[in-house]
DNA sequence: TATGAATGAGACTTCATTCAT
DNA sequence: AATGAATGAAGTCTCATTCAT
């Protein structure tokens, strides 16, 4: 695991910065390169692909993203605290993270290559961490059976996306705490009276 | 409201054919016209660009949906029984027409000139849809006032978008009538023991 | 079999006159397009690629030139004149059409696309002219059965190939009247005294 | 005359290997340099350029068949056993070394500074070794004084690269022996019955 | 109502080559 | 003797779009 060239690097930090204000499709490598400095056949030395640019730089955020999600799930005992820590570090990631909110969030959905890609691993890893917490809280009899954590797992999922996508596309402020109440209370008590 | 020229619904068509297999961007002017066997000069004769085509298309596909769910909703009496009539009606929906799935849950999301268009207010419409049966259902009593049924409204489409997203992108089955039941009953009764 | 639009021709014409002085690899669709006095994409509107424009224009001259030759044999009434005939037309025609002679006897051995051309067939044609004459040879009893028709055909093409060869390459003068005179009397009376 | 050091013998075995299965042109020096298991620089510290490389190869390669033919033909009395020697061996080493063969009747051919360079030397030699048979066999009374050596030069050499051409073009067979024999009487005795 | 002809603008990518170490 | 990093310079090709008829 040696460190990445300076070229790069530069190349990677100038994508992630065009991400903020364009999406993807309409940067052009020759933006990228001139935003690194560097020539673009400099870009094609390093990856396969303008694609493949993407993927990596979108590997290497998730990386950060989960790493910081499980340290937080980490540090509570109960399955109801780690499910919180979940929900509040999702939506305030998203909150935080506008680029690679969008990038997740829109623009590989429509990416058939993604779903084989290398950084699709992370966002099957964040979903699992997910399973798993609802899996526990089921063993710890904190959560009922029903339904299947499966589903329970893309309705949570759902959730914290829907309520956060509005929000980054009209580059709205996201009030994590205040969403994050609303969906777990919502979650565990359901809605009927 | 008069008859769409021949030409016209031609190229509608074969636009709403090609999107069976491949996405909004990779489908050229050139295809859409050799497919629908007219020039590519009368796409711009009917539609101010590639973009309002497909947004025109979308609208029209909207239009029928809305009418489909809100009369399956008029149908049901209760709060409850609304929610799950809309619920149901959404999932089958996305699960039937893929095409139309494919273009509202992926391609739309990125096309900023999207939401000043005039089928975004089908979009709109569809949401108000499921706020107006949530607040129904607080005003009757059936439903909790917290959370606010704003938000509630997110996670529900969001759950529903989230179930389907998947089987969307990965062409495989769903199963209106089991998620239904279970985000109906997730979301009526939570998931405390 | 409808006339070209005004663009197509100029194209052909554009490209054919750059190949009198430079090599099809180094001549680059900017120059052929400007040449032409039109914009590069309309290249791409009537040919598949760069390569299929060399291969329509080299069907085209092959086609005069076979043409051509075609009626030059058919004027002779014995084997040995038609062979004569096709001779001389060949190398006549090298030496006229250098443009011509350079892409059939330089350019086009290295693309292994062509040979699955059209105008491959076109190349075939000729050489089947000259099969066709020495067979009848053999049965006017104006020519020796051994060796086959087949060998000999390609002895010829190769004789007057190479004769001509490094005429072309070194841009010298190709003297065809003297050349057939000696080709044909070495075929004829071979060399041994 | 030293020992080339290894990295340049490497590089030269890597354009060898790549050779018999694309041509020049479409062999790039990244793969040329990870093929010899080096670094592209290092091509440039022992050739000029890719193209000299080729050259430097050919003239190796073409160095080994010279001796060899020279060596077939020595052996011989007769001009006329030298020349059936000098045909065999040219058409079995073009059978037996398809990339030299590709090389020498296909890819130099449209590289007008092949002509300087130094290989070609060794094509001047080849081509000046069937001139001396022939002319010699004119002063022995072998062979006619007509047509002259220099146009019967031209043809037997015509005759032998294009009976090999195709067979290389297609990768197929070559039968030396029986291609020998035809020409050879062929050119001895003529076909006019 | 529809088309044939043509274009503007730029996108991505390739590749041989250099130079400091 | 060899390499890691970077580049210059094009090059082919794509595609939405326009306009005269």
């Amino acid at each position: 695991m040696k460190k990445d060239p300076p070229g790069k690097i530069k190349i990677k930090e100038s994508l992630r910065s065009l991400l903020k204000t364009k999406d993807f499709d309409s940067i052009t490598t020759s933006e990228i390169a001139s935003g690194a400095g560097v020539t673009e056949a400099l870009i094609y030395k390093y990856f396969k692909d303008k694609q493949h640019l993407l993927y990596e730089l979108v590997a290497e955020m998730f990386d950060e993203v989960n790493r910081l999600i499980k340290s937080e799930v980490d540090n509570k005992e109960s399955a109801k605290d780690k499910l919180k820590a979940f929900v509040f570090s999702s939506i305030d990631t998203y909150s935080r993270e506008r680029v690679f909110a969008k990038i997740i969030l829109i623009e590989v959905r429509r990416m058939p290559a993604f779903f084989q890609s290398k950084p699709y691993q992370s966002v099957r890893e964040y979903s699992r961490l997910l399973f798993d917490i609802l899996a526990m809280g089921i063993k710890t009899n904190e959560f009922k059976k029903e339904p299947e954590p499966k589903i329970l797992r893309d309705m949570i999922l759902g959730s914290i996306e829907h309520t956060c996508l509005w929000g980054i596309i009209f580059s709205k402020k996201i009030d994590a705490d205040q969403i994050t109440d609303q969906i777990f209370s919502a979650v565990l008590n359901g809605i009927k009276l």
